[in-house]
DNA sequence: TTTAGCACTCTTTGTTTCAGATTGCTAATT
DNA sequence: AATTAGCAATCTGAAACAAAGAGTGCTAAA
């Protein structure tokens, strides 16, 4: 446990070197952040800091810059969360309470705000399908060989496909496709049609396979798409000063190029409602020099998808965390 | 007109600029590209070629790069346009003969294809919706108050959207609309629904403005909605002896990142099929240090969307020339 | 416990130097 | 007349060095 000192210290240098992502020296505190004390003084905690390895020196005769336990100290223990301006919870509130008729496109216009508010560059993916249920399916013959199908799942989601057949199919047809499949897939896990029920569907109506096959084939490639992918503000990154290093650059864009790495990093691991990851906490190697911040949302109880913020690791944890806090708040409320 | 050996030399000297960038010496193309001239001789016509303006030196005493103008002669005068080889031709090949139901598809997987062959980042716009003409609306109630509309072009596009209520609605409410509206829209251009046939609608059937009201609405947003925009291979060009330049890596950033900005670009000028803009030849002065390749993309007469290539003004044009036609040809053939 | 003072270390910036690449021009050669 | 050899002139880029500046650690004084 680290002295009230100490901790000023610490939060002052995190703080400072977020502001300026310049090392922080001794002298540069003194009579700032509360800390009246010579740079001397100063210099003897930061010693104690950085022995406890918090804080680090990039050379002998630098100042220092926070540790990655230093980040997670400060992000643990020290951070703000109501780090939010009047002017930035009234753009935020306008911004979400744009009447949205589909789930994607609330997504979207969350992740746009929050990079704006932020200006980071920020992910998201829609929902998962995972766990959802089949709560009917339609079809909707749209032309002698084209059928629709719209499955609609016990979250409110709604997901539709084209279908085309090399064969004229009737009304008729569809109207027993309709009351087959509902019959069959009510109330069922949406990804059931990839299992042994394909076969049975197959064999039961086989009184068509040309038209079942092909219905079947499209409802599995729709259901087991990748999830939407959004990206906004990729060019944000690019006006902080650590983008000046071409490796980092070039390491970023490799990232978010990379789509089921981004999915991968979005996926993984939630054990609260907010989630930071420093550095090497990520899972994933290529992120060691990046900090990402996730959280998942959702309006009520339906799934949304997760967003997530990508940055340097001096990231200003503070501002972010507190505008995810405040759209976590604001979504829950809304109706959609 | 350039004699003989000056094109020879010229041709040699974009060639050598494309594959090494780095400044073309005198020497180093003697006993190269069929030119069997010691250097002086190479070096009297580069300086022709340079009083010309088809080449230019970095500085005094450097070697020859290609101006605009020479790049531009030499796409439109010298360049090769069947630089693909028998590899890549198949790899098109079953890429493209994938079977889709939808156009976002084909754009998709066309897109992906021409960006790992020709190793440039790629983008990509979907078909415009202007002209096109409505050829019948479908209107499935997929709730109480929950519809969806389904707009079926003469293209073969289909465009749907949900609907949703403050009321229920009953089937025998969603048959009249049914009737209703395609009685009105059948045959008419896709836009004409955001004039004065809105006022006209609502008027006439005013037995339920609540429900005529988020129908009309939401057709006009999802038919003015934009284009999906594709993007792949940002990180290609990041592989560039150009992109070490922070300056133009940054720039390139700002100008993917802005999608209204891309969207431009895929629109403007197609006076011919496949349409080069070298530099400053660009509409757009954010890409004086780019060039672009677009080209529509078209299966039989059918509109697919408009696909570019973007990359440094040392750009492989032979290569995705070549590769654009290749695929032009293939998507003609192709029924979807 | 805090602070003043100072030697020490490392970075950053600017300067100079030098080797190497390439040109333009002139004179010689084909 | 066309081509080429030869060479001075020019510029780049790397390397080596110097000087200034920022910041620390430590000691001794307050």
């Amino acid at each position: 446990m680290l002295e009230d000192r100490k901790k000023k210290v610490l939060q002052a240098i995190v703080e400072e070197y977020i502001n300026t992502a310049e090392p922080v020296s001794s002298s540069s505190l003194t009579n700032n952040y509360d800390l009246n004390y010579s740079s001397a003084t100063i210099r003897n905690e930061m010693a104690d800091l950085e022995k406890a390895g918090y804080i680090e020196k990039t050379h002998t005769s630098s100042g220092r810059i926070p540790s990655e336990k230093g980040y997670r100290y400060y992000v643990d223990e020290l951070l703000k969360d109501d780090n939010i301006s009047v002017e930035e919870i009234k753009y935020i509130s306008e911004k979400l309470e744009t009447k949205v008729n589909e789930i994607e496109e609330l997504t979207k216009i969350t992740t746009t705000t929050i990079s704006e508010i932020t200006h980071y560059t920020t992910l998201a993916i829609g929902p998962s399908t995972e766990n959802l249920l089949i709560e009917e399916i339609k079809f909707v013959l749209l032309g002698p060989r084209m059928l629709m199908a719209i499955i609609l799942t016990n979250t409110g989601m709604v997901k539709e496909t084209i279908i085309k057949f090399e064969e004229d199919i009737s009304e008729k047809q569809v109207e027993t496709i309709n009351y087959m499949f509902n019959q069959k897939l009510r109330g069922q896990p949406l990804d059931i049609i990839d299992g042994p029920l394909e076969e049975y569907l197959i064999n039961e109506m086989k009184y068509s396979v040309k038209v079942i096959k092909p219905i079947i084939q499209q409802i599995k490639k729709v259901i087991s798409e990748d999830r939407q992918l959004y990206l906004e503000g990729a060019n944000k990154s690019f006006e902080l000063p650590e983008f000046n290093s071409l490796s980092v650059a070039k390491n970023f864009v490799n990232i978010i190029d990379e789509k089921e790495l981004m999915t991968d990093i979005l996926n993984s691991g939630f054990a609260k409602d907010i989630n930071v990851y420093i550095g090497d906490e990520n899972e994933k190697k290529e992120l060691k020099d990046f900090s990402i911040i996730t959280f998942k949302h959702k309006v009520g109880n339906k799934d949304l998808g997760t967003i997530g913020i990508i940055g340097p690791k001096r990231m200003d944890y503070s501002k972010v965390i507190s505008v995810m806090k405040y759209i976590n708040k604001k979504l829950k409320d809304k109706g959609i």
